[in-house]
DNA sequence: CCTAGGCTCTGTAGTTGGTACAGGCTCAAT
DNA sequence: ATTGAGCCTGTACCAACTACAGAGCCTAGG
C-alpha cells in the first residue's frame, strides 16, 4: 500500500486515493467529492498529477466519517472542522453545534415514532384477508 | 376558486393547478412533478392548455400526501395506488406493503436512537467552557 | 381600449450526499 | 510489447422536491 518518494534525505510514505479509501473504508469517489465540496483539503500532487495523501489525511477523513455516522450534515461537519482547524475552538462552541444537532436528531425520532404509531395501529386492524376492504387504504382515503 | 366551463347542458366546476394546490396544501410545482413521475394522472386540458382538475384529483393528491406523511416513498405510493386502481387490491396485499414499510421506519428509529445515545452521552461530558479540550472532538478524533 | 398584475404553461437547474461511468494516462509485471 | 490495474477529469444519475426564466393568457381598473 502506498509508495515511496525520495524527499531529499528520507523516503516519505505517500498514500494514493485508493489507499486512503481502503484504510478508511470510504468509497473512492466520495473522497474526491469531499475534496470538491471543501471538507477534505486538496492534497499535494505527484509529478504525474496523482493525489499524494499522508497520515494526516487519514485522520481528517476518519473524523468526517465519524461525524457523518453520528448524523451530522456535511455543513455541520464543515463547521466542526472550521472550529478544529481554527485552533481557537472551545468546548463551548463545539457543544453548541452538537446540541443543536442533537435537537434535530430528537425531532426526527419523534417524527418517526409518530409515523410508527399511526402505521402500526392501522395495520393492526387489517384482516390480511383476500378482501378489498382495508383499514390502511381507508386511512389514506379518509375524507377528514 | 376554480372556474366554470359550459359543457353542453350543465356548467362544470373545473380546478386549475393553483386551486388544487390551495385545496390540498400541496406545493404548486410538486403537483406537476407528481404528474411527470406518474403518480398523479395527466388531467384533461382546457382549450388554452390549462390543466383542468376535478374532485377526483383532490382525493388522489390527498391520498399521496397522506402516504408521504407516513413516510412511504413515492415508489411505495405508486405500488399502493396501483393496488387501489387495479380494483383487485386485497387487504393482505396492502398489509404486506405497509408492514415492510413499518419495518424500515422502525429500523430508522433504531439508527437514530443509537446516534442519540452516543451524542447525548458525549455532549454530557462537555464542560462547555472556553477551553480547547472537548469530549465531542475527542470522540470524533479518537484513534480506535 | 389599454395596461398591469396574476395566473398558467414549458423546460431546466439547484438542493443533499453521494455513486458510477466514459475516455484518457500512467505504471508495474509478464 | 501488451495487459491489467490504478489514477485522472468531467459529467450524469438517485430521491423528492423547489425554484426560476420566458412565454402565453385573462381579468380588473383607469
Amino acid at each position: 500500500m502506498g509508495f515511496s518518494v525520495k524527499n531529499r534525505h528520507r523516503s516519505v510514505k505517500v498514500l494514493r486515493r485508493g489507499d486512503l479509501a481502503k484504510l478508511t473504508g470510504c468509497n473512492l469517489e466520495t473522497i474526491r467529492y469531499y475534496e470538491n465540496i471543501g471538507v477534505m483539503p486538496e492534497p499535494p500532487r505527484t509529478s504525474k498529477n496523482y493525489r499524494a495523501y499522508d497520515e494526516s489525511h487519514v485522520g481528517r477523513l476518519r473524523f468526517i466519517m465519524r461525524a457523518r455516522e453520528l448524523g451530522f450534515t456535511l455543513d455541520e461537519v464543515r463547521d466542526l472542522l472550521a472550529l478544529v482547524d481554527g485552533g481557537v475552538q472551545t468546548c463551548g462552541e463545539v457543544q453548541g453545534l452538537a446540541n443543536s444537532h442533537l435537537a434535530s436528531v430528537r425531532a426526527k425520532i419523534d417524527d418517526l415514532k409518530r409515523i410508527e404509531r399511526v402505521l402500526s395501529s392501522t395495520v393492526a386492524q387489517c384482516t390480511g384477508d383476500d378482501v378489498p376492504e382495508c383499514p390502511v387504504i381507508d386511512a389514506l382515503t379518509e375524507v377528514t
